[in-house]
This record gives structure tokens, sequence and C-alpha cells, in this order.
DNA sequence: ATGTCGACGAATCGTCGA
């Protein structure tokens, strides 16, 4: 039984909506996270995700942030942001995915920017990233069969980045969002992409200026995460750059697992 | 500092965030 979870950054579920419902076409996953809807709840577009196959939980804001589920199976226990940490911000969506293999756990996140190191953005950041390990720990042990997917805003290695000599320390590069993002694997989670060897310079977001897609000149930001239960099914992970080809793509590609 | 998108409010652009 083979299963695909993805993450898309779609920057304005209005504007992409047509794009990501093509893309499902062409690529029928099970369920996938969308961040940065920038949408409210009242203006999600349930039915024509409902006429593509799929049910969806929400979480949205107007004009910033935003994230989702989309799923071909059934969704419970659905927990909106970290509930131990007060935030405007709408960053997080978890549901209880009912897979014919089981329950899957899928915390989908729209991890903060940061802006740069030193700033008040960047403080935030870390609380939020404290915040959200506290969380993923707690949804751990009450999950062995778990997903953390999304926009983590943070490129984990040199070989992340298109540029790490020059960027170094530099946002989504920092060593603190690096150690931030260790601790979520110390925790159990194995980044499902370096499990395969992988093509060099393989990212997920592009800067749109300075013709950032069309040079390479991207971070892999994008990541799906998976718990020691789901680890030994995974079969391939991958970034789909085509919908970054696109006509007003947006600035990130979708990342897909595959469960086999 | 710049470049390019997208949302927003109050303009037919300026500002913010990424």
């Amino acid at each position: 039984m083979v299963m695909k979870i993805a993450t898309w950054n779609v920057n304005s579920l209005s504007v992409r909506l047509p794009q990501v419902l093509a893309w499902l076409a062409a690529n029928p996953v099970d369920a996938i996270g969308l961040q940065e809807l920038k949408l409210t709840d009242d203006k999600f577009p349930h039915d024509a995700f409902k006429e593509a196959g799929y049910e969806a939980v929400a979480f949205g804001q107007k004009t910033y942030n935003g994230v989702a589920i989309l799923s071909r199976h059934p969704m419970a226990d659905v927990v909106r942001n970290i509930p131990a940490h007060e935030d405007a911000q709408a960053r997080v969506i978890i549901a209880t995915l009912d897979t014919p293999t089981g329950p899957l756990r899928l915390i989908n996140g729209y991890f903060v920017n940061g802006q740069e190191p030193g700033s008040e953005k960047f403080a935030y950041k870390m609380r939020w990233l404290q915040a959200l390990q506290d969380l993923v720990r707690a949804e751990m042990a009450a999950h062995p069969r778990l997903a953390l997917v999304g926009d983590f805003n943070v490129a984990p290695e040199d070989r992340d980045s298109y540029d790490p000599v020059g960027l170094r320390e530099t946002i989504h590069h920092t060593t603190e969002e690096r150690n931030h993002f260790k601790a979520l694997l110390e925790l159990g989670l194995t980044d499902s992409f370096r499990m395969f060897e992988q093509p060099e310079k393989i990212y997920s977001w592009w800067d749109y200026r300075m013709l950032g897609f069309q040079k390479n000149r991207g971070l892999r930001i994008d990541h799906i995460l998976v718990s020691e239960a789901l680890r030994a099914s995974v079969t391939a992970c991958v970034v789909d750059r085509a919908p970054r080809k696109n006509p007003q793509p947006s600035d990130h590609a979708p990342v897909v697992v595959t469960l086999g």
C-alpha cells in the first residue's frame, strides 16, 4: 500500500488555487500540508478540494501566514497552533489521518522566517522553535506514526544552500536555527530527503528576484521529517521543481515523500 | 541597497513581509 505525503508553501492560496488543483490532479498524493494561505477560513476553497477528492482542515488568517492539511483519508483530533504558546499568527495545524496502514499524525508548520539574526523577529523565531519542539515531543509520545512537514525556513546544512559561504550565519543559515533543526532530529525524527542519495544542489525555494530559479540560487528549507515508526516504510523523497516553472509560480516547490 | 512577488489601504502607488 503505497502512500504519498507532500508539503507546499503556496504563497497565497487565492492566487495559486488553480496550480494546486492541477498539481494534485497530476500528483494525487494522500495528503498535503499547505502553508502561506494568506486567506481567512471563510474564504478557504473547501468545495474545490472536495471535488478533487480531498477533505481539508484549515487555519488561516488575513494577509499573512495560514496553514491547511488536505487529505484523501478521514481526519480527526485537529489542533491549531501551539496550544502552550500564545501566538497571533496562524502557523501550525495538526491532524490524525485514518490511513489504511493505521493512524498517521501529521504536523504541518509554517515556521517563522526571522528576517535577520539579532532582530525582534529572530527572537520570536527562536521562542517559536522552542515551543514547537516541546509540542512535537509531546505529540510523538502520543502518536508513534508521525510526520512533521512544512516550510521550516531553515537550511539544515551547508549543502542545502546555493551559497553557504557568502550566506554564512545569515537568516536560514545560523547556528541557532540549525541547532533547533538538529533538536527535532534528536527527538527521533529523520529528514526523509537525506535518507537517500540525492543529486547535488537540490533546493525547494528560490527568491523571485535576480533570476533566482533560473540560476538555481535556492535553499532547501521545506522538509518532511518522519518518526522512527514511519522511517522503515519511506522509499523516496523528492522535490518537484515543475510547478516553479509555471507562469505565476509560488517561490516554493512541493516536496513529496513516498511510504511503501 | 538592490531585485520580485502578493496583500492591503487608499490609491491608480506606497508600504510591508518574504
